[in-house]
RNA sequence: GGGCCAAUAGCUCAGCCAGGUAUGAGCGCUCGGCUGAUAACCGGGAGGUCAUCGGUUCAAAUCCGAUUUGGCCCA
């Protein structure tokens, strides 16, 4: 019962933890509907604040848990969906249709993965203009959901059922499959996806089976429909044949048992020819023969109905004389099996008397070994017979009993002999009362007294057991059986052709999976059984003329296509808006035209063949014909790769049988969703990670932005809480961007030009008169920067998505947001914000930044719909769209794309990182500034681009100078020192080695040339040495305080050198610098507002720092709002900088800002 | 048993198609720095038999073959 009530929305609380190991089991949630929050939520008292007011305060961290609910809210309130999709009701139409999830049970991580990419698509689309067709499905019918309330109801089989009686049944599985899909919906909904939740598509729903009853009559119309025994896969509890695919298969321990089956006296028979057409067998099978026929099963059930065995024309078999306990008997076996076989049967002593091959064995005649316990076994013409066949091997015996009733090569193989079928089961897996003896007795029950009579009657020649895979019914782990039915067939391999031509007109991502797997798997797909001897589907649209003589002749049935044509034919009366099309209404309807009464076959459908019509009965087609006409076929499906076999297949074989064509232009095929140790998840086995689970500890936004950073195209996805958590500090960082600048604009009373509504839709500018755009700003080189980074990071997000790459569109938009936007431009424009009053850079820093946040979170709003909504709401106020995802997908603007600028700062970046590790290895921080860094470039283009951005490196590596070297100079006031290779200069100079060593290690030489250094040395040893090459390594000596480090850019690169020494005139701006931090500390310790004013009393122990810092008084005074004068009451606080003794002591001017 | 896919740092992954030094990325770890975005942020460092074995090649994470492990599909 658990699974029919496992999912919940989260309700959430304060609870959740920040950095969860692994969390606790999932959470006890009750259910809460969508959008309706607790009472004690914040959001009941001020609903959707978030849109009040333009640049409103926000909380200091991103929390999901806050977010998401306010803005489930706002979406109801403002009808956010319904607005969006009306928004672009003119656009251009785009076709998505999704793949149903069959509802049993709740939403999984990888239904929630599958989900999540649809509407990441569709809202990518929506961006693009799209006017997207986003009505979800649900596949409601079929043998899974008739066996849980099987399961619920007590039942054991199918008598269950009728003595419950059909109608009441049916009505179960309807509320079943109605309960479910309440759920599946709430979980897509609890993760933001937005679709016409409102009018799903219901493979119960009439329109949508009179869609698969329409398909039918197009394919049956094409001559593609058949009734035929087929030897099928039956399930003897449910009764009803299941598909391949639903065969699950399990270890079993099955008898192993070889038979003999005894050689007639052998006349030529007719059969020989037919099996081999060889002349070369006609003499030997003239022959008269003794002995037996050796073959193998683990299925003694299966013998009743044997009708011939096979062997390989071109093996050689044995005739072997074998003894045992003084009795010898001739026994025929593969020649390479001989002594395998002997053994099996404790044989003493055997000889082989001859040898033939396969095709001389052909037309041998043989008794059935259980002729008398079944009397009606298979003694018709060609039974009994030897018979080649393909599947043949030589393993065991090498020939193989075969029984085309049952076994699925066997019934093939005996339906191309012209062989009649003999089945003596029915469809519960009970011998009828052809079976003899058995009659009445489940098959698997009758193995033992089958062995025991093969036994009795010298048939038996050995006996054992065998542990081997076996099919299992996916449903009730009944072990299935293979049976001769009637069955209804869609020839799909008459069209095989054009199926595979119709591959090639559907685009897949990735394309190999087309290339390989699917096209290999439609080339070898067999005639699609498409009926199943169950309730809860869609009835067979087939009538047949009662008296139950039909002879398969096609052209005697009807089919009938649609509810009007139902109601016209048939003989009861039939209201066509109302008749529900399933059992057991429709069982009753009988058709009565030419003097023959008709009635329909009692099958349903394989519930596959629901899903299979998606692409039109999403349109509600045939019933309504405009939608189809335009659209279809769809533009975009994406499913996991375990449809390949599934719907991407199921689609291809009805579009194609009943249109002609693929239903599907784009494919994306991705991965599932395993646990994180890379297991494949399973509910039953509990092992899982729960999509509500994920949301309680991160929130929907990062779960999304999780799931949307792999792969989709065909690779296996494993689940990681790490990573998960990771996309929730990139949201913060995101946060903290955002609301970063909030403050300031606020107080400045900043007033940004926002495309509105009424602009997008029909131009004319509606933008306030004081509202300040890009355009009318005095931007600086890092605005300019940032701006094309912006394009390049646009134009590279967009051809990911479109090559349905999303995963290199987020990377691309991470990297943005945390290098671009966090770690560099606003750390280079806080300054500039912080500005007081009026100032013509500031208001550039907030018009670049306020621009770039904007596009920003619009290339993030498919990914996080929630926070992005918050994210613009406050950025806009009332100015914009009432939600983001109206918003247009930003595009590409040349105006501010340059990329020398870009490649530039990316110069200037590589050089800030390798003064600031030099610095520190200088132990100079970066409040301290430098006299000089001196940049040696190793290319022209290096030293451009530091010549071009001076200014910028004095500016991010707090240096009064930059000096450049250009390539190829050396810089003069570096030195060259030496190493000594030990190796090499101790076998050279023996005794005088070390002496030779520190030598070397005390000179130094102004360019690394050997001469250079010999004459060097010379001087400090006081005679002259020879040094090879090979003897020293050179290195480089920096000046006293001066160090280096290199730097890379794209293969290019060079040197930083920071020289350390101090002036005067930096002590005091670096002791300056470390009281302005100091007294920050302590405003904020204080908790002052940003701009209330102090009162900062300084005393320096030390009489010369003290003037220095006197010099900077008025920064001090300045950056802190301070003004100087004793402090009595407040905080006071003594430090050691740089071994200075420092007393600071704050206070508020007016006690009353204080708090 | 067969087909397809994957395996790279403690974790999650780029790189592989078109072979040429893994200056690999993020997270984590560690050492340091910054300090009115501050429960934020920045820098340095350590950390790899590129699953294993074999082959092709001057050169293999990359191409080929086999094996192991995991995933999916099929029998």
């Amino acid at each position: 019962m658990d699974e029919l009530h496992g999912r919940y929305r989260a309700v959430r609380g304060a609870g959740r933890l920040r950095r969860g190991a692994t969390p606790a089991a999932a959470p006890v949630g009750r259910r809460v509907a969508i959008g309706v929050c607790e009472t004690d939520s914040p959001f009941n008292q001020r609903p959707s604040s978030f849109r009040m007011d333009r640049f409103a305060e926000v909380s200091d961290q991103y929390d999901p848990d806050d977010v998401e609910p306010g803005v489930f809210d706002y979406w109801d309130e403002t009808s956010a969906y319904e607005r969006t999709r009306e928004h672009r009701a003119d656009g251009e139409e785009f076709f998505f249709v999704d793949g149903p999830p069959y509802t049993s049970g709740a939403a999984h991580m990888g239904t929630t993965w599958n989900k999540t990419l649809k509407d990441a698509y569709i809202r990518y689309k929506r961006m693009r203009g799209f006017d997207v067709t986003d009505r979800p499905g649900y596949d409601m019918h079929g043998l899974p959901i008739e066996t849980k309330v099987e399961e619920q109801l007590g039942f054991e089989n199918k008598k269950d059922i009728e003595a419950y009686g059909m109608e009441a049944f049916i009505d179960a599985c309807k509320e079943f499959a109605d309960d479910q899909l309440d759920g599946l919906q709430a979980d897509f909904e609890s993760f933001g996806v937005w679709m016409d939740w409102e009018d799903p598509y219901k493979t119960v729903s009439p329109e949508y089976m009179e869609a698969v009853w329409w398909a039918f009559r197009q394919v049956h119309e094409r001559g593609l429909v058949e009734r035929g025994k087929r030897s099928i896969t039956q399930c003897p509890r449910c009764e009803t044949a299941i598909a391949k695919n639903e065969v699950e298969y399990h270890e079993v321990e099955d008898p192993s048992i070889y038979v003999k089956f005894p050689l007639r006296e052998a006349e030529r028979s007719e059969a020989s020819k037919r099996a081999s057409g060889s002349e070369r067998s006609e003499r030997h099978a003239s022959q008269p023969r003794e002995g037996s026929l050796v073959a193998w099963t683990t299925t003694p059930w299966t013998v009743p109905a044997n009708t011939f065995i096979a062997v390989d024309e071109d093996v050689t078999y044995a005739g072997v004389d074998a003894t045992r306990d003084g009795e010898t008997e001739r026994l025929y076996v593969a020649e390479d099996v001989i002594e395998e076989v002997l053994k099996k049967g404790r044989y003493d002593s055997y000889e082989v008397a001859e040898t033939l091959q396969g095709s001389e064995l052909l037309g041998w005649r043989y008794d059935h070994p259980l002729a008398e316990e079944v009397p009606e076994h298979p003694d018709f013409e060609g039974a009994g017979q030897v018979y080649h066949a393909d599947y043949v091997e030589v393993d065991r015996t090498g020939l193989v009993h075969s029984a085309p009733g049952h076994g699925q090569e066997d019934f093939e193989r005996g339906s191309e002999l012209g062989l009649d079928i003999f089945c003596p089961v029915g469809s519960d897996g009970v011998y009828d009362e052809r079976a003899g003896e058995y009659a009445g007795e489940f098959v698997r029950d009758a193995n033992d007294a089958i062995i025991a009579d093969l036994d009795a009657n010298g048939h038996l020649l050995a006996e054992e057991t065998y542990v081997h895979d076996y099919g299992q019914c996916w449903r009730c782990d009944t072990d299935i059986v293979f049976l001769a039915t009637d069955q209804w067939f869609i020839t799909v391999t008459d069209v095989k052709e054009e199926l595979l031509a119709n591959i090639d007109d559907s685009e897949w991502y990735p394309s190999e999976a087309r290339d390989n797997r699917f096209r290999n798997f439609v080339e070898e797909s067999p005639d699609w059984n498409v009926s199943r001897q169950r309730y809860w589907g869609v009835p067979i649209p087939i009538w047949l003329p009662a008296d139950d003589d039909w002879g398969g002749d096609m052209s005697e049935a009807i089919v009938v296509g649609t509810r009007e044509e139902l109601a016209e034919r048939a003989d009861q009366d039939v209201d066509p808006a109302e008749v529900d099309l399933h059992r057991p209404t429709v069982d009753g309807l009988t058709i009565t035209e030419d003097g023959t009464t008709y009635e329909r076959v009692p099958d349903v459908f394989d519930v596959w063949i629901d899903s299979s019509v998606a692409s039109w009965g999403t349109l509600d087609y045939p019933s309504t014909e405009s939608a189809f006409e335009r659209l279809w076929p769809a533009d975009l499906i994406i499913e996991a790769h375990d449809q390949t076999r599934g719907w991407f297949w199921s689609q291809l074989g009805m579009g194609t049988a009943a249109l002609s064509e693929v239903p599907y232009d784009d494919v994306v095929m991705h991965g599932y969703a395993n646990m994180p140790d890379g297991r494949g998840m399973s509910k039953s086995k509990g092992i899982t990670v729960e999509p509500n689970e994920v949301i309680e500890e991160y929130g929907a936004d990062p779960m999304r932005l999780f799931l949307l950073s792999r792969n989709p195209q065909g690779e296996d996805m494993r689940f990681s809480w790490d990573e998960t958590e990771n996309m929730q500090r990139d949201l913060n960082i995101l946060w903290n961007v955002f609301r970063f600048p909030l403050p300031y604009m606020r107080m400045d009373g900043f007033v940004p030009s926002v495309p509105s509504e009424t602009e997008r839709n029909g131009g004319g500018d509606t933008a306030d008169g004081e509202a300040v755009s890009l355009a009318d700003c005095a931007l600086e080189t890092e605005d300019r920067w940032l701006l094309s980074r912006l394009q390049t990071v646009v134009e590279e997000m967009t051809a990911a998505w479109e090559g349905y790459r999303q995963d290199e569109a987020l990377d691309v938009l991470l990297e943005f947001l945390v290098e671009d936007v966090s770690r560099f431009y606003i750390q280079v424009v806080r300054e500039r914000m912080w500005a007081e009053g009026e100032s013509a850079s500031k208001t550039a820093a907030y018009a670049t930044l306020y621009h770039v946040l904007l596009e920003t979170v619009k290339l993030f709003a498919p990914y996080a719909p929630f926070i992005t909504e918050r994210v613009y709401g406050t950025l806009t106020g009332d100015a914009g769209h009432p939600t983001v995802h109206m918003c247009d997908w930003p595009t590409f603007e040349e105006e501010w794309y340059d990329p020398e600028l870009e490649a530039d700062i990316e110069t200037v970046r590589a050089v800030e990182e390798a003064g600031a590790n030099a610095r520190q290895q200088a132990e100079r921080s970066l409040r301290w500034p430098v006299t000089r860094v001196v940049v040696a470039a190793n290319t022209d283009g290096v030293a451009t681009a530091v010549d071009r951005r001076r200014d910028l490196l004095c500016d991010r590596l707090n240096a009064r100078e930059v000096e450049l070297v250009e390539p190829g100079a050396d810089w003069t006031e570096l030195a060259y020192g030496a190493r000594a290779d030990m190796s090499v200069l101790g076998p050279a100079f023996g005794g005088e080695a070390s002496e030779v060593m520190n030598a070397l290690n005390a000179v130094t030489v102004n360019a690394k040339d050997l001469a250079a250094l010999e004459s060097a040395v010379a001087d400090e040893l006081g005679r002259a040495v020879d040094l090879d090459p090979d003897m020293v390594e050179f290195v480089t000596e920096t000046p006293e305080g001066v160090e280096g480090t290199e730097f890379r850019v794209d293969g290019d690169g060079g040197v930083v050198y920071v020289d350390t020494e101090l002036t005067d005139a930096i002590e005091a701006e670096g002791y300056a610098r470390e009281i302005i931090r100091r007294v920050q500390e302590t405003r904020k310790q204080l908790d002052l507002d940003v701009d209330s004013e102090v009162v900062l009393e300084l005393d320096v122990a030390d009489d010369r720092v003290a003037d220095l810092v006197r010099d900077h008084e008025a920064l001090i005074a300045g950056e802190t709002q301070a003004e100087f004068g004793e402090v009595t009451d407040g905080s006071r606080e003594t430090y050691k900088i740089e071994g200075v003794e420092m007393t600071i002591a704050v206070a508020p001017v007016d006690a009353a800002t204080a708090d």
